[in-house]
DNA sequence: GCTGATTTGAGAACGATTCTCATTAACGTT
DNA sequence: AACGTTAATGAGAATCGTTCTCAAATCAGC
């Protein structure tokens, strides 16, 4: 009996599939727990390893070092724009980036290269609301001082 | 008084230019610690993040979620080439992925962008090293069966 | 050498992730 | 539909990397 199909695993998939870009496990298991029973933060964990493992799934370290995962729409290798205040993620081709990869790892005679490559930024309406909130933001560093 | 000179500052950044690839703040501190007196691990943080702020550092995040540091030999924006097994380094111009990833967060109307773009794989040496290694390990897989 | 702010070090605190293990429940068999 | 096997769950403990705390040590200007 290889794999069981539990509510757990499909509620993982189904939230990670709603979230419109990069979750962490932490927030995944928060919102699932908010609307339901409580289920487990290891669960969660198990489930998303799990979908990571089997393509179902991206994941990829934050520069501030926690796991983001995200369901995989494209089944094949790709890279990620990604905003770092909502988390909305733009799935990106970089066919020459492939190729410059590879193409640099064997110039320097390295084998089975693996490469990161991702990019984070603030997405249009984040910018917007960004702009916004700073003038406010500059009032209250004045009052506080 | 801004900042003042320590002789754990200088170990650690010796110790980092010594490491001849990126290395993490637990392994720089154990290193410090077999050969002198014992230097605290919170001042090898402390160290590694002001060099980090000051431009004297590279730092990343390993794709098991440590975060490595390097001396930083050229002064600008560049990228590397990561042996995962021995930590050897190469650093590498990006010229045109710089460009690109510009461009392609330009595109979806990101603002602020920063990149991660990082290879990682074996080096020449290590490549061979696992080659003469392999038949070793599977003569024992073998034999625990 | 004295003074005072900065830095240090030991350990506590912390957040993310993994592990443990008794309990639960999925699924093929009856 | 009940059964037995056994993978999966959940609560909390354990682990790991990193940051924080604070008393004691130390650097820099006088």
């Amino acid at each position: 009996m290889a794999q069981r199909n539990t509510w757990q695993r499909e509620r993982v998939r189904e939230a990670l599939t709603d979230a419109r870009g990069f979750v962490s496990a932490q927030s995944l298991h928060a919102t699932l727990r908010d609307e339901n029973t409580g289920i487990g933060l290891a669960t969660v964990y198990r489930a998303l390893a799990g979908l990571a493992a089997q393509g179902d799934a991206d994941s990829l370290q934050s520069p501030e070092g926690e796991a983001l995962y995200r369901a995989c729409v494209s089944a094949g290798h790709h890279h990620h724009l990604i905003c770092r205040s909502c988390g909305l993620t733009v799935e990106i081709e970089a066919t020459d980036v492939e190729q410059w990869a590879r193409a640099t790892a064997e110039r320097h005679g390295f084998r089975d290269a693996e490469h990161v490559v991702d990019i984070f930024g603030l997405c249009a309406s984040c910018a917007a609301a960004a702009d916004q909130r700073t003038p406010d933001q500059l009032a209250e560093k004045r009052d506080a001082h």
